[in-house]
DNA sequence: AATGAATGAGCATTCATTCAT
DNA sequence: AATGAATGAATGCTCATTCAT
């Protein structure tokens, strides 16, 4: 009867790996030794549960997406109106708390690089922020802001900004002043 | 007696093949013969200019900041009230015009991500960065902002993002969307 | 499950193969592509056995020292004075026979070379030598020689040399000349 | 009328700046670059004054063959008897004093490994070491002894051997063993 | 499912040498 | 005589990938 299948664990092993490479050095330099290394798997293992390693990333890149998503979605449905699901939106991405992993907002600056030089890469994040950015503007219109195609993609550039700052270390940047900034830059929008 | 040196503009040459390099594939994926082949020079040529790969990046970091700067330093002076130079800081990093390099941008992309990994590279990008983000939080203040650090870090963040924003080509978001953003955003923050 | 491990003797098989190379042409000159030809092995798979090539030229070095003494140490518990024993070790180092390998001499005036420039290599060769020499140096002492550390070092000068001698192929040299003159040196020298 | 020439000049410049590294790193490490360094000349130069690297290393034995030479030939003169012709030579060769030059003595140990490789040089080397042995063993055969061509080789690799013990650096070899050494091996074997 | 050997292309870099000035 | 740019082959080494076991 062989043995039991254990592909799905092995699989959530070696993108996990990859992650913390690609915190720690980007993609390019992550090698497929390094990241068996940091699995604790043999590299001849991690090309028998991924045929390449593009396709490692994209599992990651698919798996960072579905995260974030899984992050708005319940609040999206319990928040009433437009302005507080625009609001919730704000504090799933960029809030402090369990979410605010280092290590995978490090990634995140790494797979916006990739997004680059390796289109599908690009295409499964580019969808993704394309529907974001749609929603994003529905609301801002729902909630009556002017220019609200404009309005989600400064948002959207905001957030993907506090990605790269966090990630730089940049000296004299305070902790956590990305959630109240852009809730206070909201509200003067919507109000205004 | 002896032959005239042309480094200087070898070396220029090869920092725009990096640049254009960057551009399309990243830092890793430019390997020094492709570079060679974009500048028409010989890889032993590239050598001979730069002492490594390392050096040529560092190289166009130190121009692609240079040149932010030079940007925005005329503009500075010019500018009377704290207000208005926040303004023209915003203009100077994300206004259309002859300075909506799309390769720049890109290679500015590229250079954030090589911020994780090289520590040169990143040393460099911080301490401009936070020399940027003290000069912005001082205008801030001055014009009399609640939380100017934040609003420093929250006004870089957008800036950056919006690099990013471009560089993954995210459809529906409309061009040229961060200035008129960025400083209605401004001004909403210092009217308090 | 899984692959039985051939590292022991593919190491051997490199070691040998830049044995051979440096015998034919020097340690700098012998590539990792002509020890991989030499020993019938893909230049990658050389790196996958060893990390570098100084590793192969180390493991070379404590290969020949560990065969050299592998052929005095039988024979010095076996001779019962000192000045058998210092016969002993005359021979076990130039005395003809199976021993007399010409590519392990000219290795050794490879290796004596690369002591030069190589720090790691002259550590291990002068702590060999070092021990050799005190060893040298008690037996002279025991049987009463006069100035015994500068007949040690004259005897470890003699060998070398004769390596070197051999190296060079000079014209008139005689074969196997070493043995008796240097057996006939230490009796003179033991008797006055 | 031109410049003066100064081509001897930067000839032996050059030769001296090649024995520098070759007592330094061996000739195989000793770039143009690093020659031309040392000599305080351009690369461009060193070329211009030698057609190849390999020239300057033959000019460099030549000049080392040319200098022990000229150290023994004045002696063989002076002195009367074939015992004393060879104790000259012993002298001359590895005597301390001013000819105990570091630098020249580790210069022998690369041209030695160089004989190896380098067909040239090995002729060169061989031949003029071809010349000294049927020298000394004509003294030792007019001298009286025994197997005059054994001892005559013998004293060559005592002699070469004695430079590669001095360029290892081996712990606990006195200084100036050899020429009181090998005087004394001379006297025994002219003895018996 | 797992191991570790094996491959071959590619990399940054070095270097002797040539050449225009 | 001298400079410094330019070339192209070679080097040690890395690495994703394949494969036998």
């Amino acid at each position: 009867m062989g043995r039991k299948p254990n592909t799905d664990q092995r699989r959530a092993q070696i993108i996990e790996a990859l992650l913390g490479e690609m915190a720690a050095v980007g993609y390019e330099r992550a090698s497929i030794r390094s990241i068996a290394a940091r699995a604790e798997l043999t590299p001849g293992l991690v090309h028998y549960h991924f045929h390449s390693k593009e396709e490692i990333l994209l599992a990651l890149v698919d798996g960072l997406i579905a995260e974030a998503e899984a992050r708005f979605a319940p609040v999206l449905d319990s928040a009433e109106t437009p302005a507080r699901k625009l609001a919730a939106y704000i504090s799933s991405r960029v809030g402090l708390g369990p979410s605010a992993d280092n290590e995978q907002v490090r990634a995140w600056v790494g797979v916006i690089a990739e997004t680059m030089g390796q289109s599908k890469v690009r295409s499964r994040v580019a969808r993704w922020l394309g529907k974001d950015h749609a929603q994003l503007a529905a609301l801002f219109a729902q909630a009556g802001a002017k220019a609200p195609e404009e309005l989600a993609a400064c948002l959207l550039a905001s957030i993907l900004g506090s990605f790269s700052l966090h990630a730089i270390r940049v000296n004299g940047v305070p902790r956590g002043y990305a959630e109240p900034q852009l809730l206070r830059w909201l509200e003067a929008v919507l109000a205004g």
